[in-house]
RNA sequence: UCCGGAGUAGCUCAAUGGUAGAGCGGGUGGCUGUUAACCACUAGGUUGGGGGUUCAAGUCCCUCCUCCGGAGCCA
């Protein structure tokens, strides 16, 4: 019989075949007349075993040339064997190598983080980051399909742009054919336009922010999906985000049982985010209960990393807190009917101590309000006529949020820090690779 | 930007102001079932750069650089 080309992924259906198999050594290790080649093919991971006796003394030569992160052709017979990680290993029959490795950089103990970095092109074979890398990609795809399943259009935001979102401090500024332009920190002004457009749309994209922010949350370039609904108020967008959110949860837990059993993340502690309903804690309450708590903040104050932690920890999923002062809140968010001083803004803050993963907001829709809070936050009217023209033909009330692809990825996986949620950071020091 | 921490072998780290070491990785050899295998031998250093104190500096002082953690800001 032909022997097929397969994946390692694929090896349970051709138990007692031959079959070959290419990918990379990922280990090895030698006793005597015995060689235990551990092959990744980014499918899985296989143990191939080479038996002097019983392979030609070429085949024998060619594994012991093989090195770490070698590629290699193995040709052998499925067997199932305890001894074997995953049950099944691989007796190797032919090894045709087609790159032999010189020494890899990448030892098989610890390294230090700035070193891992440097080589996050190669770190991105180890197990660890295959796994994150792999929630992420399974959360990014279900929030593609709960949007689109929901007849939501996708609306690519552009990157390049001329203004400021949210203030101008904290972007990152290019020159375009002698003009200035922006990288893009938010899609959001631009999907409201297409709101009136196609009613239901979101953007998914890379958003930047020049922040020296060096924590573990923080990135320079991180990936923001942000959706927009037309005629949507306050409690429906909160109903919304809930949602969504159980939803994708339930989604990688349901499909990344094993990636995030080799990161050895407590489901438990996920498994009630997939329950509805999550809290919803006003502001005034969230400030209340952190003066009971020991963490005494003035009303009016913005939460950081330990307050958001504190309320984060008062339960056992996401939290919403919602209605915060209008002042410390983005210029085109809506007053509360009831208290002109706060906005109808929601923040959703993670548990375990992950911090916010989304912010959202019912949008201005009085052309007069929004042209008066432009003044006043000192933005220049002219760059935000288009957006004004939104509330100036046909304005409608409307909501949206935004969440942290990297936050959301590094709560899932309980990872220590965002960086490793994204296949290549970049942060206030880093660029490279 | 501010506060704190750290830079020693390819990597992770030791080293009272007094001869720079270990583990891993590399090389050589041994072993028929290893699970980050094990055992023996072996090669490998301008102690981040510059300046200073001292009989003597990896160690103390000054300065610069790089990185890490946190704050502010934010997803």
């Amino acid at each position: 019989m032909e022997r097929p080309v397969i994946t390692i992924a694929e090896l349970p259906d051709h138990e007692g075949r031959d079959v070959t198999i290419r990918g990379w050594v990922y280990n090895w290790r030698k006793k005597g007349k015995i060689r235990f080649v551990i092959l990744r093919d980014g499918f899985g991971y296989l143990q191939c075993v080479v038996f002097r006796p019983e392979v030609d003394e070429t085949v024998w030569e060619a594994a012991v040339a093989l090195t770490q992160e070698s590629s290699v052709e193995i040709t052998g017979t499925v067997v199932a064997d305890e001894r074997a990680p995953g049950g099944f290993e691989l007796k190797v029959s032919g090894i045709v190598p087609v790159q032999v490795a010189p020494e890899y950089p990448l030892g098989k103990k610890e390294h230090g983080v700035d070193f891992l970095l440097n080589h996050r092109h190669l770190w991105l074979r180890s197990r660890r980051q295959h796994a994150i890398l792999r929630v992420r990609a399974e959360l990014e795809q279900a929030i593609r399909d709960f949007f689109h399943s929901r007849r939501y259009t996708l609306i690519d935001s552009p990157i390049l742009t001329p203004a400021a979102c949210e203030g101008t401090s904290t972007l990152f500024e290019t020159d375009y054919f002698g003009d200035r332009a922006y990288l893009s920190q938010s899609g959001q002004l631009y999907l409201e336009p297409a709101a009136a457009a196609f009613g239901k749309v979101y953007c998914f994209g890379p958003t930047f922010r020049a922040e020296k922010s060096k924590t573990r949350r923080h990135l320079t370039e991180f990936w923001m999906v942000e959706p927009e609904v037309a005629w949507l108020r306050f409690d429906g967008l909160l109903d919304l985000i809930e949602e969504f959110m159980t939803e994708i949860v339930s989604r990688v837990l349901d499909r990344c049982a094993e990636d995030l059993d080799r990161l050895e993340r407590d489901i438990s502690l996920l498994e009630p985010a997939t329950r509805r309903p999550y809290p919803r804690m006003d502001y005034a309450d969230a400030i209340a209960a952190l003066a009971e708590r020991g963490h005494p903040a003035e009303f009016g104050d913005d939460f950081g990393g330990d307050e958001e932690t504190v309320l984060a920890s008062l339960h056992d999923r996401p939290v919403m807190v919602t209605r915060y002062p209008a002042h410390i809140k983005a210029f085109y968010m809506q007053p509360d009917a009831d208290d002109p001083t706060r906005a109808l803004a929601v923040d959703v803050l993670a548990p375990e101590g992950y911090g916010e993963i989304i912010g959202g907001s019912e949008r201005i829709d009085s052309h007069e309000l929004l042209e008066r809070r432009i003044a006043e936050h000192g933005l220049p009217r002219e760059a935000f006529e288009w957006y004004l023209d939104v509330r100036r033909y046909g304005s409608f009330p409307h909501s949206g949020f935004g969440m942290g692809i990297e936050r959301c990825t590094a709560w899932l996986c309980g990872i220590h820090h965002a960086r490793e949620a994204i296949p290549y950071p970049r942060t206030i020091n880093r660029l490279y690779p």
